[in-house]
DNA sequence: CATGAATGAGGGTTCATTCAT
DNA sequence: GATGAATGAACCCTCATTCAT
């Protein structure tokens, strides 16, 4: 797709853009640091974006193309419903705990308050995932394996809030803590909670 | 408490920062767009409080005074460990209807990622919320209301989780619909999960 | 004299002062500053003063009044030339041991490059001083104590360019050595080179 | 040596801060001030110095290497020691002379009051000449020209102390009359009193 | 006599961005 | 591609001073 299309530096400066906000938010994210963190001048970023708000919406397809492949690695298994929602999961945490940063980038929607396209954009991800998930509790209930009495939405809306929410108390803590048997913790819950 | 003891033009202030933030992030509360709202000059702002962390600081302690008390009023009550539940959601759902911008400020907790004590002050506002969700539903649990095969920590995990997921997406949407409902399903959503 | 009839308030502010500019130069005598020391309001201190420049314009004839009050002391004895020198010398060195502040406000006259009056002023007190060492000097001619073959003038000249130096260097030293045996070297010398 | 390589800009900069501290001291070295005075926009003197602080250390390294040029040419010379102090006095008054400005720069050591490095600064300075001046007289007490009596250290001393209190005199003055012929008096008084 | 509240002017500094080279 | 230099706009904050109470 012409979206991941990416030039080296343009990747370059993509990660060194993550990296900045993971450390400080998007108050860390100026020219001069990205600069500095590339190791070109500021003009030279310019090259490469129009302005920082193109920037930030490539950033945030970067990270859209790799969630969206990650997604799509296990939907296109022959995993059962569970353990999907179980791969969906672990993957999604393993991916934060490789690269913390992310989280900030995608899970601190405030950051982009005041531009309603990225806004839309980040929203967009979460969409994207959520659909996944909720294709997989609609399987669930097909083959009887998720309880039924509650709709599938409803399902995918309690699993997508405990997973950001875990995440963002991560981040909180000043990602202090491993994430990942935060995660066992939370399937577990699933699963009890979901079993029909 | 006295550090809730604040002058009427505190108060002032406080609410404008609040509707700043509200209206286009942390980036829009700046002395300038404050002094404006509130009808002053910047000078001013200064007699009142001594830095923006400082304002800060005061707006969430001003947030949180008013969180905790109408947490205490539903706790107090004599109603059941569900019905308890159903107010507090209801309540907080309320509040936030009435007055979308504090969205922006408790639930945005990457606005403050570059300073320390502000992100630990959200989160110690939204770990107090915490509390009385868990005192509710092992109060259920105990009633035998709420199944018991769960820990109550972290089925108040999954409540949190799902509303704050809920009001943020209210808030990425940009209020653009009624919250309560939202609310309402979600309770349904609870008391059928929850049910033992 | 009239100039020196200072209220107790008054004699507290210019005090104040005298201590904030000995800390830190008059970038520290701000009113803020002023008024926390004194212990009243800003506004308050304009009843006593009409502003800053006339604040400082009382805090020299204040030092001025005091220091020729030491003067007159001195030049009124009955000791001999030399034994004069000597005691306003010790006497003067004394006085900014016991009140190092009041070297700052003295004898940095860059402090008030920006008030031609305030300038005047310091450099007057200076002129005052010089008057009574050249008095001194020229009756020490006169009675033969003190060489013959270099006018008063420039030998007073001496003295002083000496002084000054060597309370300056105490100042810049951050007043980290007795000052006294520094003017008792100096003494030596001067009586060493002025011997006829 | 590498730290006085000044770009022309950054000489440029340097000299506007020294005749804007020149004409009214340091409160007339705003950045507004010396932004104007260069011809260029206030943020664009932030690319050559990285805040004031720096910019006034540059600006006494600057000062500082022309004084020690100064001071090495004539110190290099094959000059009897007389005639070195003589060249000594001459050629710094001359230099004062030429740029009064920087007679505020280097004697208002009050100007740095509040900054413990700016100030040691200053007083290196001072400590530097002093030593040239120590040199001389220490050759000259050994050739015989200078009387022995009194230790060369302390003569320094004098010295110094005589020429600051003359340059300051002609500060206060407002740089009204010529500073050289008070140089020569000072010699003369110097070499009569220094004859053994 | 004193204060709380306010202000115009100005402080140093950083920002995203542009342009000539 | 890349850079050094520059800039308008804006940032937070402090200053001496005033005024109603």
């Amino acid at each position: 797709m012409a979206e991941t299309d990416f030039s080296d530096r343009q990747v370059q400066i993509i990660n060194a853009a993550i990296k900045l906000i993971g450390e400080g938010g998007i108050q860390l994210l100026t020219t001069k640091n990205l600069a500095r963190e590339v190791g070109v001048s500021e003009p030279a970023l310019y090259r490469h974006f129009s302005n920082k708000v193109d920037l930030l919406r490539q950033v945030l397809t970067y990270l859209r193309s790799r969630i969206v492949q990650r997604l799509n690695e296990v939907a296109g298994s022959d995993l059962s419903p569970s353990e999907k929602l179980r791969e969906l999961v672990i993957r999604q945490f393993t991916a934060f705990s490789n690269r913390p940063e992310v989280v900030v980038v995608l899970l601190s929607e405030g950051l982009y308050q005041n531009n309603n396209e990225l806004s839309a954009f980040v929203f967009s991800i979460m969409q994207v995932s959520s659909s996944y998930y909720l294709k997989v509790i609609k399987d669930g209930q097909k083959t009887g394996e998720f309880r039924n009495d509650v709709t599938a939405e409803r399902i995918t809306f309690m699993i997508m809030g405990s997973m950001r929410f875990c995440v963002i108390q991560w981040h909180l803590s000043g990602f202090s803590y491993k994430l990942l048997p935060k995660g066992e913790e939370l399937l577990d819950t699933f699963f009890t909670l979901l079993k029909s």
